[in-house]
DNA sequence: CATGAATGAGTGTTCATTCAT
DNA sequence: TATGAATGAACACTCATTCAT
């Protein structure tokens, strides 16, 4: 099936134009005209490949989130509980290159996303895929009793989900108050506090 | 005699028409026109009070944020320590529709910053004002012996910060799961972890 | 009559604000917002003096073209035939600062002129006011013999003519390639030429 | 296969437009949209062939001094001195039709360049151009022995270019004064003047 | 399929003019 | 009479989209 290689190749390059586009310009540059430059096609084969702009960009966030996931399954590969959660939450967050351009693609579509059902309803579906997979892991901390008692497992999803946006949200506006260090710190201090207390930390307290 | 206008309250009109229309159908939807049409003036009279679109939007961007900062003002008289920390996030989470509105319009601007120095720049100086307000009062609570021991004062200013971020966004994109109650629950939890332990704990813990 | 002056004194300031923008900023800097800064007044005021704008530029045309033919009838006073053509084309000639102003508005509304009627017909009245002034003055001098034999007293006049308007244009577009000295030379080679012999000279040829 | 365009030739009916329009309705009326309804396209067709209209009016005022100057090198061929000077007056003069709109296109240009350094940049290219095309004949003239004793190469040519500018004022703003033979009139009389006597003239004058 | 010329609606902005005060 | 706010048409320009080649 060479045609279908090719289709999803060139569409796959489209998308990363976008993806190049966004960081460097910020989603108002991303005319049609910019995006086939930036991709070194014609104008008019954008719309061989995607209906309108509306759905290219759609799926460039789309396909961002996709990567991310597809990340997340990877890097928890023989992973549970409270390891598999860091894992996702190391590949949610804008800790490097890759990742800053995800935020920067998601951050960029917020704006745009009021008023405008569809991108809603995007957003809407990939906010549920982040919960599941995170939420399905927080559980299995649970069960594991590598939760503290007073953790309220969706709460815990919850409060990660926000930090994620949150410090997406920072990575775009004010990257230097966000290096790499400094997420990892703050994401290991909040499984550390939601851990359930070791042996050892028991044997203290007493 | 002049025709006499209330300058302040014509501009003010206007950015009220902008953040009418950030809520209802995005930032991509307010154009001069619409905006003319949503405050009931004809088109050109933009030009009166803003030299050009670019000063209006951002100034509806600056004029949220001081309405913000106002209430915090207003909202911390007489309290110190954590009591006005509690109160300024209060004032800074979309707890209610006024705070929402302002909330849409922040995030909508987030996507617009990149690539846009202008923007960024005002960006960066709100973020260093509500630094400053309250890291002043989260230093305050460490004076006052407020603070848990193990608690850094400047990691716990970022940490609400990024919370505010954080919620904002799901605010903005999906408001049903942050309701006024859960916001409340959240900060609360936050800062009751963060408080020194008071002597009915410590003599619970002995 | 006290208003009456008032009138001529306030419809005088704007003619002279547009003298001012054309030669600094060109005809289409000379919006009724510009004119009315210049001259310090209201944008409204204008129309209490003018009944538009088009009323206002072509009488801010005619007065310089007037002032121009003040000029040449105080500075022809006691004199005839070609002293008399050499003192009208000294106030014609851009020679100076304010005979500058008036070729740079001059050729300002050439351009204009096509396709508009009304300041053709403005044009074409003044022409022949020059032409006027200046062949009765070109006759004069053939009647008085000052003029060789073989010179057409309307060539004459027209060649006088069209160097005002090809030295204005100069004036205006390369102001270095025509100096006061070298418009003088000009001039005064082309009445050298034409006039006719003196004895002294018929006495050399012979 | 794409659709193939002659570049050029599309160009050149763009400018062709502005002038057609320039002369029939004047510069003020050379809109964007006025151009394109001229040259039988839509509005958004000018900025595939020019940057901005200031470009495109530029291009039209630039191709139309150089369609003289293509005139004048085939005008000129064979021709030396003051033959090739005549030639050359011959095709820079508003003698015809095509002569004639490329006067009112140059007229219409000239009241626009005050303040406008581009435009102005390109009045001196072409004065200058226009100037050693000239003088290099006017010279060449001098070296045949064809000038007169007392005639400056330099002022002859310069007198001759504030004719071409004299006479296109005229032209566009009255056109009558100046029909064909009255200019060549004018242009003969120049030349016999500056002309050195020839044998039989010599003869006569002892 | 790919091209890129063409379209025309829509944008921000400017402007002469009007008119309530 | 003077003000300057208000109007709305017109402007140059950009853009997503279409389509003949």
């Amino acid at each position: 099936m060479p045609k279908r290689v090719d289709m999803e190749a060139r569409r796959a390059e489209l998308l990363e134009a976008v993806w190049r586009i966004i960081p460097r310009s910020g989603i108002a540059a991303a005319t049609t005209r910019a995006i086939a430059r930036e991709a070194s096609v014609s104008n008019g084969v954008l719309s061989h490949y995607f209906p309108d702009k509306d759905s290219l960009l759609i799926e460039a966030l789309r396909t961002a989130y996709a990567r991310a996931h597809t990340r997340m399954r990877e890097g928890t590969r023989g992973l549970v509980g409270l390891d598999a959660v860091r894992a996702i939450m190391l590949e949610a967050l804008p800790l490097d290159e890759t990742r800053l351009v995800e935020a920067q693609v998601g951050v960029s579509f917020w704006g745009l996303s009021l008023g405008n059902e569809r991108l809603l309803e995007v957003m809407r579906t990939e906010w549920e895929r982040f919960w599941d997979v995170l939420s399905f892991r927080v559980d299995e901390a649970r069960s594991l009793g590598q939760l503290a008692d007073d953790v309220r497992p969706d709460d815990l999803t919850h409060e990660l989900i926000v930090l994620v946006e949150g410090i997406s949200a920072q990575a775009v506006l004010y990257p230097s108050r966000v290096p790499t260090k400094r997420q990892v710190e703050i994401l290991d201090s909040i499984l550390k506090r939601v851990s359930a207390p070791t042996q050892a930390e028991n044997a203290a307290l007493e």
